[in-house]
DNA sequence: ATTTACCTATTTGTCTTACAAATATAAATT
DNA sequence: AATTTATATTTGTAAGACAAATAGGTAAAT
């Protein structure tokens, strides 16, 4: 006789437990700020023990979709995720895509480019008086020639953030913010001399120019002048690393 | 006296061993398909017990970054990202945005159509004669009556996302990706009836035709016009809906 | 009366030990 | 020789205990 089996379950239970919490999250069961039953209701509840229970709140965590607080008042929330608190699972995926795909730095380069014209366009369009205050602080912050390399670095991240925030379409910061995370590692490889910095502060200074007075077509000659300077300066990196480390193997 | 106090240890163990081990991945010293040690070496490595190793790599399980497998031969071992994997945790990432954002559709469809529009540029540039072929394939497939909604659903999807390939631009690829799922909820939410699945697969028949014959303009101009169709349909789903369902609270 | 100190209860974090389930390898049986 | 059966290894799950953090209440001291 053919009886058809229970399609056997096949995923861990804490990878099911995990499912049907997320599952809650998404669809709105689970609002944000919500807090969880503890460990051991819900091992009672999902009839499973607390450590497949905690491997699941782990699963979530990874994920940034919840937090944990010991203590009376403590226990397991609902995240409010932004844009931001997104941005790290964002950089880690886009910088694996990036290195694990061989992605040459030409497309990244250009579809950064492409990218970031649109949101100067729309920056142009929307840009409110908050925006601008807040680049200008950045930009003011970047002057300080004290800042080590890294935070300049930081700096200029939260700049082109800022840049993207400024076309108020969140949908759009968000994709942008996955291309800023993926040429990172690049621009870290830079070590930002002060020239490097003046330049790279002047053309920030333009485009902020650009986008207050909403000079479309400049803005993205800029950026295109950016660009092209970062290629330019990653490609003498990459000569000079060549030329004090012979090839090796 | 102003001591400096030593920097607590903030995050939990599992939290630094999982960290640790990210840290291993992504600087290449675990590369794909390495496997990693028992958990109870791990346990012993890292001084820790056996249940913070499994909790540590749960996260990284969430991530997709890990894969495991019971036996002799098995163990946990580095996966091997591709495009389409990444982009799916990407996808849930931006799926995760979008939700607890209250991105309105606006913003999403003006940003798909600006990066499909994009992708369609390059496509009709660099679109190769398989790509055409992944296309027709799609499309023929589109076209049989018997398929329920759902697998013509999916077919959209691939259809859109071999449109995305086509521009042989990978990054660019990566993040459309993340833009396709992030519409697919609304996409789903439509119930496509025969009508309705003849314009959109007229609208692919032209899509394809534009892109083989590398018409930019005209390409752009349909998408517009699908983005358009499917914001009227949504709109007629919402009414409807709304109707059925009088405000509750 | 107000502050301080301590105690207690609650909840997550971690450890220990044990057993179950899957699975490849090797041995034994037909 | 082919098939079946042990067997060892490794992850998956469970249970119980204690540690650590933390809020609230209580008692003592000023």
């Amino acid at each position: 006789m053919s009886l058809d089996v229970a399609p056997v379950i096949k995923s861990s239970l804490s990878k099911q437990v995990a499912d049907q919490l997320q599952e809650a999250i998404l669809d709105g069961t689970l609002k944000a700020d919500d807090r969880l039953p503890t460990e051991d209701e819900m091992a009672k509840r999902f009839q499973v023990s607390r450590p497949t229970i905690r491997e699941a709140l782990k699963r979530l965590a990874a994920k940034n979709l919840i937090r944990s607080r010991r203590g009376p008042t403590g226990g397991t929330f609902v995240n409010r995720l932004s844009a931001s608190d997104l941005s790290d699972t964002l950089s880690s995926t886009s910088t694996l895509f990036v290195s694990m795909n061989n992605i040459c730095l030409e497309e990244v380069r250009n579809t950064r480019l492409e990218l970031e014209s649109l949101c100067c366009k729309q920056a142009c369009k929307n840009r409110t008086e908050e925006d601008l205050i807040q680049l200008k602080e950045e930009l003011s912050y970047q002057r300080n020639p004290e800042i080590s390399p890294e935070e300049f670095c930081a700096s200029d991240v939260r700049f082109h953030r800022a840049l993207a925030d400024s076309s108020h379409n969140r949908m759009l910061s968000f994709v942008m913010y996955t291309l800023i995370e993926a040429l990172q590692p690049v621009a870290n490889l830079i070590a930002y001399r002060f020239r490097e910095r003046e330049i790279i502060i002047n053309q920030h200074d333009r485009l902020l120019d650009a986008v207050e007075t909403q000079s479309e077509a400049q803005a993205i000659a800029i950026l295109e002048e950016q660009v092209n300077y970062l290629e330019l300066l990653h490609d003498a990196a990459q000569k000079n690393h060549f030329t004090r480390h012979p090839q090796q193997d």
